[in-house]
DNA sequence: CTTTATCAACCGTCTGGTTGGTATAGTAAT
DNA sequence: ATTACTATACCAACCAGACGGTTGATAAAG
């Protein structure tokens, strides 16, 4: 009973998650199997069912995490951007754009769970609904939601390798996006 | 020796990949077997693999119709814009957000091949890598990567069923893009 | 009598999940 | 300090079903 939800120790359910993200970005979200992950982290299928009592449980947790990075790091973001006009905006497509280290593998839960239980994706999908009608208060209804899909687009072309020279295109391309939301929310707005 | 491979008649072989492509848009990319299918179509696995002797063919074959889909929409827009300067990059963006009737199945074997087997992806990654650099010959270097992205990331988010209400936006979509395309190489130039 | 298209039956492997057990560490009463 | 109990964190062995693929047969068409 000492933990019930909050960030513990290092304890091996991350070493596991970050695992099976590794193991989505390499070979595919459909070799994300129990097995599979058992021999990459050196812990028995009963272990790994210990940590998540099913592979469901196992891909929400993925999920979830994710998502609780992104958020993090868009706030993050809207702290730097505090006094720009635009920066709740900018923040989303950073924060989106944005890697943890390794290079944008923002979305292996995403991809496996779109694979095995489209289901899923629903708290996700919420996310991203509200992320959207955010989108369309905070800047003209089009232009967020466009560079919006750009920056997910370039990420999901990214994670599922079809397309290199992302990464080191990455900054620029950042950079690109910000005088673009300048220049665009400022020719809707003359309109 | 009849076939070697022109487009015959509709052979099953065509009623297995839509029956494929479904089943990826409805359960998922790791619910598309052999058995499902067999089920789907009433094709018994013999039969199945018969047209496609292995799943690897199966999933090369979705992907090369999808790509060929998609190259015959870009030309058939290339033709419609024949008198407009941007009309390369236009049906590029165009072909890509285009539905085949139902509604965006485009990345069927795209999400399938890239759960069971990356490597399959080879092909239209170097597909992608050339419609990148058109982008970049007709376009203002970053222009046409960032709409070409978006366009991409919408169709994803809509095939992943990340977000709906897409589809009946999809017309505004298009007269936005058209109209972005004009502005923002005009900027693009100016600068 | 060969080619095309199809099928039912089968096979070995992989997969998610269950079961029952072990080792460790902490808690608390004796 | 010893004993007894409990919770955590694992593991090896197993299972039933699903999976990709093989085989041998069949039936129609040219």
């Amino acid at each position: 009973m000492v933990e019930k939800k909050g960030a513990g120790r290092p304890s091996n359910r991350d070493v596991i998650l970050d695992a099976a993200d590794q193991l989505v970005a390499a070979e595919g979200a459909g070799h994300l199997t129990f097995d599979a992950l058992s021999q990459t982290t050196g812990i028995s299928k009963g272990g790994l069912l210990y940590h998540f009592k099913s592979k469901d449980c196992l891909l929400q947790a993925m999920l979830k995490r994710r998502v609780e990075r992104y958020e993090a790091l868009r706030e993050q973001y809207h702290h730097e951007f505090a006094n720009d006009p635009k920066g709740e905006l900018k923040s989303i497509l950073l924060a989106a754009l944005d890697t943890d280290a390794e290079c944008s593998r923002l979305g292996s839960g995403m991809l496996a769970a779109a694979a095995t239980n489209p289901e899923l994706l629903g708290p996700l999908k919420e996310h991203i609904a509200l992320t959207l009608q955010r989108l369309e208060r905070i800047a003209g209804s089009k232009v967020g939601k466009t560079l919006f899909y750009a920056v997910h687009g370039a990420r999901l072309f990214e994670q599922l390798n079809l397309c290199d020279a992302c990464v080191h295109e990455r900054e620029d391309f950042a950079q690109y996006l910000l005088k673009l939301v300048d220049e665009l929310t400022e020719i809707e707005s003359i309109r």
